[in-house]
DNA sequence: TCCAACATTTACCTTTACGTTAAGGTTATT
DNA sequence: AATAACCTTAACGTAAAGGTAAATGTTGGA
């Protein structure tokens, strides 16, 4: 069996363009936690990637650190708890209704922007012919 | 003439749900600029309120309040000069272009949530199903 | 008139999310 | 074997976004 291919801590750092310390206070928080060298070097498989880039993303909704590390949870759930896997459902449907209020509002501020620009592209069309006439 | 309505900055915290202190620190910031009374008291009239809101909103989706004072900036710019009516056309592309980026990845995650929770559903009913059977 | 409920500024405190040395161990290459 | 380019922990620093407290002024109602 091929052993599953694995990064140190710079290549990571690299591929997801954050630092090196970022990741590792990302480590701290709980949020990762990448396999060890027998050096103590650290080793980030295909999982750790998946999780690193779920968490930058929640960082660009405005996610804290806290509630990113709640919902990265809900992927870790041991699913053979039927009490947890309740628990987790109850908690991943508020943050699914939470992410869904936010894409309700991030497409009217897109709106609203759009909005703006057609009036600005508008008044400049204005401004410009009033200069050649 | 009826003079417009006004708030007090107790009304306006409470009505937006935040403290009175986040409403001077956006002043502080050069996000909000009330009327102030005779006293000094702070007045906020419905075009503050419509700041606030959208303040609040650009926090929401990650924006910083130096983003979100530029963005507010867009609003603001004085139609009658067309050099900095094009300058605010091409910041105001740039933030259009990454609201919509974040929206798409917003989306992304509804999804990937979505999966998530019909994963755990799925798994649940299988434990129900066994223990009952 | 006086008091409770508002408001003001100033100033220091706190949390989050990292940045930045410092001091040193590991690995790959020459 | 030396050296550059990695990595480690530890610890202090910092910017953003407010919280909190102190001392004081204002206003509306009994």
């Amino acid at each position: 069996m091929i052993s599953e291919r694995k990064w140190t801590i710079g290549e990571l750092a690299t591929d997801f363009d954050v630092s090196q310390r970022t990741v590792r206070f990302y480590e701290e928080k709980g949020l990762l936690s990448p396999e060890r060298t027998a050096a103590g070097y650290r080793l980030y498989g295909k999982r750790d990637r998946a999780r690193l880039k779920l968490i930058l993303r929640g960082k660009r909704f405005g996610f804290s650190l806290e509630e990113i590390s709640d919902i990265l949870g809900l992927a870790t759930t041991d699913v053979n708890e039927v009490d947890q896997i309740k628990r987790t459902l109850e908690y991943g449907q508020r943050v699914i209704k939470e992410t869904e209020q936010r894409l309700e509002e991030m497409t009217l501020m897109h709106q609203e922007l759009l909005e703006i620009r057609q009036k600005l592209v508008a008044r400049l069309a204005e401004l410009e012919a009033a200069k050649q006439g």
